[in-house]
DNA sequence: TCGCTTTTAATGTATATACATAAAATGAAG
DNA sequence: CTTCATTTTATGTATATACATTAAAAGCGA
């Protein structure tokens, strides 16, 4: 008995619902119920009915009592780890190989530049990802000095940019874009791929709070690298 | 004052952290010391770090404290609504027209198919998704009769079956692969494209429990399609 | 200084209790 | 039969308390 009673109770309706046996507005047991059955206080059955509801998987009225929720939108949760820890977990060597890396002011006209700059000025670094010294991804990247100034002392040609936000700009909220491009002749020559081979293009805006911090695109070749989520109920459970 | 005070708590601290008045790895104060700031009970403080805790925004030790977690992998909620209900949202008309629509045996030596199918067979639907009449993807579905018995009675020249799937099959789990592709024959046929063009394509195994319920391999011109997705340490209340 | 044991300070779990709140159900008045 | 007030019931929030668990920190002997 290693695990707790609320938890215990919490991962028996789960299963129960996740197996069909409970089915969306099926009525659960009131709390007093619950709690002559597993013979604990009511705090501890409600413990486990909030974990539940902070889930998604019920939905509780007053007076009403408790129900399976219909299931609407099925939202997933996608891992977006740092591209160099990704590459160092499946064993293979990282490397980062800066293109372009200059401080200058927003293009003029450029509307998303201006906002991500702020009042500053933009950093901005191209670069490839290596994995085992092959081209995994190309990297636009551009950064508002404003929002990170020390962005520009950071040693960034052998460290990717994302990593280095990453350690020193946490917890921002991010836009993520997910389409498929032709490779343009930037990406074939550094990826040595044929001009126009299907590329996965992943865009992202990161700010925190209302401040821009960085605008990335990052391009991979479309068969050698997957988007992979997993999602259902258990979403909070996941990490 | 309409919302809970272990609300108001946890809010303050989520806002506090996402600043970056707390950066990752400070630590938070003991319950002890909130518990006497906001004059409450520890239970109430309890209850709102558990759901900065659930929520991944920090980390906690016993003995040693709470501190603001240092984010490692950034999950982001991906949201997967239904084709249709997205085209509808958009103001468009929505269209489904099947393409092939059959009930056959696993074709021997695919383990997948054979897995999918269980002990019995399988439901093959192929079909195009339209916004307002002009081809938007299209999909190519396996369901396992099985686990779904009523999909071959169900309609489905023009309903998709995932929306079908949506409304019979609930609480499922998924995990969905992304990845960009060149247009083959039948796609280019279909999406009214060259073939070789970069296209957007999600697969998708779903399954409840143990049992496998479908398998679903949905292709987008790469530039009609975008899979947009927001995240942040407050996915948690996104629901 | 090292390695071991003991203490202690923090979180983790659970209980019993109380009152608040909202909405369904009931019942009375018209 | 309809409308409105009342009661009832299930959830929501909060408290005070107790003990368990764990790992850091302190103490101590060789």
């Amino acid at each position: 008995m290693k695990i707790a009673l609320h938890e215990r109770i919490r991962q028996d309706f789960e299963g129960r619902i996740l197996s069909g046996e409970l089915a969306p507005g099926d009525r659960l047991p009131i709390e007093q119920d619950i709690m002559a059955d597993y013979g604990c206080a009511r705090m501890t059955v409600n413990k486990a009915l909030s974990a539940l509801l902070a889930a998604g998987l019920i939905e509780r009225r007053k007076k009403a009592g408790t129900f399976v929720a219909r299931p609407k939108v099925h939202s997933m949760i996608l891992d977006v780890p740092d591209i160099a820890a990704q590459v160092r977990e499946r064993g293979q060597d990282y490397g980062f190989r800066a293109l372009a890396h200059a401080v200058r002011q927003p293009l003029a006209g450029m509307e998303e530049e201006r906002l991500l700059a702020g009042e500053g000025a933009l950093m901005q670094v191209d670069g490839l990802h290596l994995a085992n010294g092959v081209p995994l991804c190309v990297e636009y990247r551009l950064v508002s000095v404003a929002a990170v100034p020390d962005i520009v002392e950071a040693d960034l040609h052998n460290m990717a940019p994302g990593t280095w936000l990453l350690q020193h700009v946490p917890w921002t909220e991010a836009e993520t874009r997910i389409s498929a491009v032709p490779a343009g002749e930037g990406e074939a020559l550094h990826l040595q791929l044929p001009v126009g081979t299907a590329c996965l293009s992943v865009e992202r805006w990161t700010w925190r709070g209302a401040e821009r911090i960085t605008y990335v695109r990052q391009i991979f070749p479309g068969d050698a690298y997957d988007m992979l989520a997993r999602f259902g109920p258990s979403t909070a459970a996941v990490r």
